[in-house]
DNA sequence: TTAGTCAGTCCAAAAACTGGACTTATTGAT
DNA sequence: ATCAATAAGTCCAGTTTTTGGACTGACTAA
């Protein structure tokens, strides 16, 4: 399967990851994130290939998750910023970056620290139920096909047949 | 700069994207957290080349995301279980997904609606100060380095100089 | 006049991904 | 007893992506 025959699919991950999957789109948003919005810093922080930067902006823009506009004019000079459909991937990059600094950060903690301005407390976000407010727990959600979507092939469960 | 070396970076987000950075993982985690377990369901369903869903599933046991266990013998049969590691990433799926629902689902609405066993809602989960319990507006949110870790190259802000 | 900045483009080599055929061991149906 | 099906892969040659590095064009500052 291609690349772009991925967004057919019935699952709005699979859709998504038309757009962000790939080595370089989530940590490309990342740093859209912290506030870096040039060429040259993605280039040079991320160190990733001049010829994929292009790629990848062009394709994020494209899906209009970043929006590329002129600061200044001769010469043209471009800057990338997020979007709002760009910016409703926070909760996506930040879930991302808990998990990144559970199993990856060093002794010394987590490289970067995110600070709650409305509360003051260094945070790590977590995901609660916009209902009752209640922190979320992964067993505690049920998954199930919207009943007239057109389906994926069945799961096989249990032990074998 | 090589796909590995990415983990050497001073960022969370790029760290995690070596495990989960390309066109594959993230779906398949997603069909892992609704209840796949094999191979042949896995391709099946999502579609994927045998050899790439096969180097995807080693590199996510030998990350420790998901466990290789036999479920038979005679002949051998194998099934893909999420470990703690991978059902931590529950979150990023999850907010994934709200994306995709956002911006890619059809008028019908979301593929996939999930419950809340607890309150009995069709939710779509959100982000909250764990500290303060507020949903979580990303501009309220500061990020910075964590003073003694080594850095990044500075970031361009502002206009040019 | 020269060097530097910035947002790219261009190229050939290397790496990753593709579909499809094949393998091995077993069970269930004719 | 034979045949087809199931399951978890492996193998292969061809295609697509990614890479590093050199290069471009329009300026600015020394």
């Amino acid at each position: 399967m291609q690349w772009e025959e991925l967004g057919a699919q019935q699952c709005s991950v699979a859709r998504s990851s038309v757009v962000l999957g790939d080595r370089w789109t989530l940590v490309i948003l990342s740093d859209c994130f912290l506030g870096v919005r040039r060429f040259e810093d993605l280039q040079t922080r991320l160190q990733v290939s001049r010829t994929t930067l292009t790629q990848r902006l062009k394709k994020l823009e494209a899906h209009s998750v970043l929006e590329r506009r002129a600061y200044q004019s001769n010469p043209a000079r471009y800057e990338y910023r997020l979007t709002e459909k760009g910016r409703d991937l926070y909760p996506v990059i930040s879930t991302l970056l808990n998990w990144g600094d559970k199993y990856y950060s060093d002794a010394a903690g987590p490289p970067i620290l995110r600070q709650h301005q409305s509360c003051g407390h260094d945070i790590q976000p977590i995901l609660c139920c916009p209902d009752c407010g209640e922190p979320i727990d992964p067993r505690q959600v049920s998954a199930r096909k919207r009943p007239d979507a057109p389906g994926f092939a069945e799961v096989t469960r249990g032990p074998a047949r």
